[in-house]
DNA sequence: TTTTAGATCGTCT
DNA sequence: GACGATCTAAAAT
């Protein structure tokens, strides 16, 4: 079942948060489906955040989509070779960054995107499933997410790119650090703990050890 | 194992 | 013209 728009009206941190444990499922052109399940987020709060696109308010070419309705996808181009994949909250210009998945259903056909993206093409290469999703650009290559294709999608009513709740309830146990790859926007917004991840997952992108010291697990 | 260098181009100033 | 919400391969430790 998709989430619905109720699902996704929600402040962009009480988003990333709600997000964690989701399953994002990609139908490809092929009509095959690679699912993940979601282990990392962040935030990007919009007109105060210095790290964020839309800081300062400002409404670009490429930014549409962060002010659009909730549950909105937005895709951007980054590094000049790399897509990385977000979801509007209800906040105007406040989105939530996807960082990294868990490998849940069609990991054959992750790898083959990720092997077609490779320079080196008669390389005998072989992806652990830990590589395949383990960062915001690579799940993108794992899932086929593109700007020409992925963005401005509304993820309520698409049926190539969607968001549903997990088969089965688990328990997990998030933690909060600080955001990767924006020390550029200045100390006060790089240091805000506005990045979450579900505790011990191995699928995240990157370990904090600072964030998971005295760690307090729910009774 | 950790660190460094290079790739590559759309976007905004 | 400068710069990335990154990744990979190669080099150093």
């Amino acid at each position: 079942m998709k989430l619905t728009k109720s699902n996704f009206n929600l402040s962009c941190i009480d988003m990333a948060n709600f997000l964690l444990g989701k399953i994002l499922v990609r139908k490809f052109e092929n009509n095959t489906i690679s699912k993940g399940r979601i282990v990392e987020t962040e935030c990007y709060l919009g007109g105060i955040d210095k790290a964020s696109h839309s800081y300062g308010g400002r409404v670009t070419p490429r930014n549409q989509a962060m002010f659009m309705p909730e549950g909105t996808s937005y895709v951007y181009m980054t590094y000049g070779m790399y897509y990385c994949l977000n979801i509007s909250s209800k906040e105007p210009g406040a989105a939530v960054l996807i960082r990294a998945l868990e490998p849940i259903e069609g990991l054959e056909q992750m790898e083959n995107n990720r092997l077609k993206k490779m320079k080196n093409k008669n390389s005998s290469k072989k992806f652990k499933n830990i590589e395949l999703c383990n960062g915001p650009s690579k799940l993108c290559i794992s899932m086929d997410i593109r700007k020409e294709n992925c963005n401005k999608i509304d993820l309520c009513q698409n049926d190539y790119l969607w968001i549903e709740e997990p088969g089965e309830k688990e328990n997990f146990v998030v933690v909060t650090s600080t955001r990767i790859g924006v020390a550029s926007a200045g100390e006060e917004w790089a240091n805000k703990p506005l990045r979450f991840y579900i505790y011990q997952n191995p699928h995240v992108s990157k370990r904090d050890r600072k964030a998971e010291k005295n760690v307090e697990f729910p009774t």
